[in-house]
DNA sequence: ATGACTCACATAGTGAGA
C-alpha cells in the first residue's frame, strides 16, 4: 500500500499536476492540505477524473484558506472531519481530516503555521498539536499521521538553523508538541530511512530556493509500530516540485508491504529494507 | 539586499504562507 502526503497550495491550481501525478505515482491512499477549496467546489472539479482514477473522496474545506481532503483505492470509511476538542482561531479551521483507509486509521493534517513566537497564532498552534495528541492517544492504534505539520524536527530539517533562531517551525516548544506525538510510540519513518541525508519537502517560491535546495522538512508520515515496521520505502517526490506551477511543497511517499497474518506478530522489516 | 514568489479575493493591493 502506498501512502501520499502533499501540501498542494491550492488543489484548484495544481489540478492538472495532481490528477497527472496520481497517475504517474498511482498512490493508495492520498492526503492533501491547503486545498483551499469549499468541499462544494472540490467535488465540482474533482469528482468525476478521481471516480475514473479508481480513488474514493473526502474533503474537508472552508475556500480561501487551509483546507484538506483524504483519497484512497484502499476503502474510505469511518470519514472524521476535525478531531474531539479541536481548537479554533477566531472560527473554526478546516485542517484535518482522518478515515480508515486499508486498516490504518489515516490522517491528513494542516498544522497551523504559528506566525510568530509567543504570538496568538503561535498558541493556538502549540495548543492545536496538544489537543491532536489527546485524540491519536484515543483511537486505533494502527495511525499514520500525515500531512503539513509546520515543525521542522531537528536542526537537520533545515538548509540553516542558524537563520531560523528565534522563528517558528524550530522552536523547542513546538518540537516538544511533536516529541508529544512521537511519545505515543510514533516513528518519523522518512527520517528512520534517511538518517543522514539531507532531505526537504518544502522550499520557498522565492530566490531560487529550491534550485539551490535551501529548503525544510515539515511535511511528514508519522507511523504507529505496526505500520512503521511495514515500511518497504519512504522518500520525497522532488520530481513533483521541478517544472512548471509546482506547489512549494513536494509529496512524502511511504510504502508499506501487505499487513502480515496476526498470527505472525509484529513484522520486522529486514534492514536492506529500511 | 530591508529583495526575490504564489495564492485568494469585493481583480487592486493585501494578508498569508514558512
Amino acid at each position: 500500500m502506498r501512502i501520499a502526503t502533499w501540501n498542494v497550495n491550492s488543489a484548484k491550481q495544481r489540478a492538472p499536476r495532481l490528477l497527472a501525478w496520481l497517475e504517474q505515482r498511482r498512490p493508495d491512499v492520498v492526503c492533501l492540505q491547503e486545498t483551499k477549496l469549499t468541499d462544494a467546489a472540490f467535488a465540482d472539479l474533482f469528482a468525476a477524473e478521481l471516480d475514473a482514477l479508481g480513488y474514493a473522496f473526502a474533503s474537508h474545506g472552508q475556500g480561501q484558506w487551509n483546507g484538506v481532503a483524504l483519497l484512497s483505492r484502499v476503502g474510505l470509511d469511518a470519514v472524521e472531519r476535525g478531531f474531539a476538542d479541536q481548537p479554533d482561531f477566531a472560527t473554526a479551521e478546516a485542517r484535518a481530516i482522518s478515515a480508515t483507509c486499508g486498516g490504518v486509521r489515516v490522517h491528513s493534517l494542516y498544522v497551523p503555521n504559528g506566525r510568530e513566537p509567543d504570538s496568538d497564532h503561535y498558541r493556538y498552534k502549540l495548543a492545536w498539536l496538544a489537543a491532536l495528541r489527546d485524540a491519536v492517544a484515543a483511537g486505533p492504534a494502527d495511525v499514520a499521521l500525515c500531512g503539513d505539520l509546520n515543525i521542522a524536527p531537528t536542526d537537520a530539517d533545515v538548509f540553516d538553523p542558524a537563520a531560523f533562531v528565534g522563528h517558528t517551525h524550530v522552536t523547542p516548544p513546538e518540537r516538544a508538541a511533536l516529541g508529544a506525538l512521537l511519545d505515543l510510540g510514533l516513528t518519523d519513518v522518512v527520517r528512520e530511512r534517511w538518517p543522514d541525508e539531507r532531505v526537504f519537502s518544502y522550499w520557498d517560491y522565492r530566490a531560487g530556493m529550491f534550485h539551490k535546495n535551501r529548503g525544510m522538512r515539515i511535511d511528514l508520515v508519522l507511523a504507529s509500530a505496526g505500520v512503521a515496521g511495514r515500511v518497504a520505502a519512504a522518500w520525497i517526490d522532488r520530481e513533483a516540485r521541478k517544472g512548471t506551477g509546482p506547489s512549494d511543497h513536494a509529496p512524502v511517499m511511504v510504502d508499506l508491504d501487505d499487513a502480515p497474518d496476526g498470527d505472525l506478530g509484529p513484522m520486522v522489516p529486514p534492514p536492506s529494507a529500511r
